[in-house]
DNA sequence: AAATGTCTTCATTTTGAATTGAAATCCCCA
DNA sequence: TGGGGATTTCAATTCAAAATGAAGACATTT
């Protein structure tokens, strides 16, 4: 439950003047539950929900955030959000601004879908489906081995298995558009 | 390492007649290249990865097996089996046959894979997308709370989400169809 | 309807992935 | 170019998900 590191303050994004109604608290608990939201679709997609939360916060933020309010918006250390933030911008999902002035860089979340999928599927399933290509022609290298009363039936699974692999390869640009849009 | 339960025997297909060539090693090992194929797959949608080897090796068999046949390929307990096979049956991805005579059931898979990803759509994605729907709505309950210089961006990030929430529901028949075929 | 053997369930244990914490590195500014 | 904070990295730790194992439920056979 503790998240302390580095320079104990800097976090508020300044007290401003909290002109009239509308708690600062809603704020975070709309930030809060953007973030449970995708920390759930990455949970169900195979990924760490800390990306998940981490972008979720990003979404929702007004502004770019510097990598310690989110730790401690999460409740996380600055090396879990260190490792999230990368991961997320090596998908492209988050961009990264060492901005003016200030020594702290800032992130901020790119809205668009497309690019959260894509980085998804560009990262993870694109790799996995080229092994999955490697497998199957180890496997169709051991047909000749297998005893002949097995072979002909193996021969037929691993072909619908390839027929399968050739498919989902050749259909993926079309779900990242599918799902990228709005 | 042990997969020892039940009675101790039964476990092989009945040796045959053995007629030439071709181990029976390489059976199991091509059998366990399917299963690890699978695995890898189920793994990288976050499913558990036993699911898939079990998958793996029905999809790979040439003859229905029994659970207990299963466990030993697999190394891992009847139970673990027990739940992984009823998993599946909920996929509608394999078959359970209590069979003739025998009073032990035996399972085969379904081959079509789009059984198995829309099985996998149905069962952990849509209640998914479910949920996402209903936590759209609570946040959009929260946006009058906000302070008024949040409102107007927050409100249009949430659109933005629910805009593709939608999309993606009326997509995934879409997703299933693409998939499914061969 | 009892006995035998199969299968399921679930409290406990194990295991592997995610997180932490702190040392090493990097980067900015003086 | 050096000092100081910001960031990354990674071995050790934590923790949640998966596997186990055994008790109970269920079927089948006699």
């Amino acid at each position: 439950m503790t998240a302390k590191t580095l320079s104990p303050t800097l976090t508020e994004p300044a007290p401003e003047s909290s002109p009239n109604a509308g708690s600062q608290a809603s704020v975070l608990e709309f930030e809060e539950g953007i973030g449970a939201l995708f920390g759930d679709l990455a949970e169900l997609f195979g990924n760490p929900r800390s990306y998940g939360l981490i972008y979720g916060i990003l979404f929702a933020s007004r502004e770019p955030l510097p990598m310690e309010t989110i730790a401690e918006r999460l409740g996380v250390s600055i090396g879990s959000v260190s490792m999230g933030l990368r991961r997320l911008e090596e998908f492209g999902a988050i961009e990264r601004e060492r901005s003016a002035g200030r020594g702290t860089a800032v992130f901020s979340a790119k809205l668009e879908m497309r690019l959260l999928v894509g980085g998804f599927l560009r990262e993870r399933v694109l790799p996995r489906i080229a092994a999955t290509g490697s497998q199957v022609e180890a496997l169709t290298a051991l047909l000749p081995s297998l005893p002949p009363e097995d072979r002909k039936v193996s021969k037929q699974r691993l072909e619908r298995l390839s027929r399968w692999h050739s498919r989902a390869k050749s259909i993926l640009p079309f779900i990242e558009k599918l799902l990228g849009g709005g």
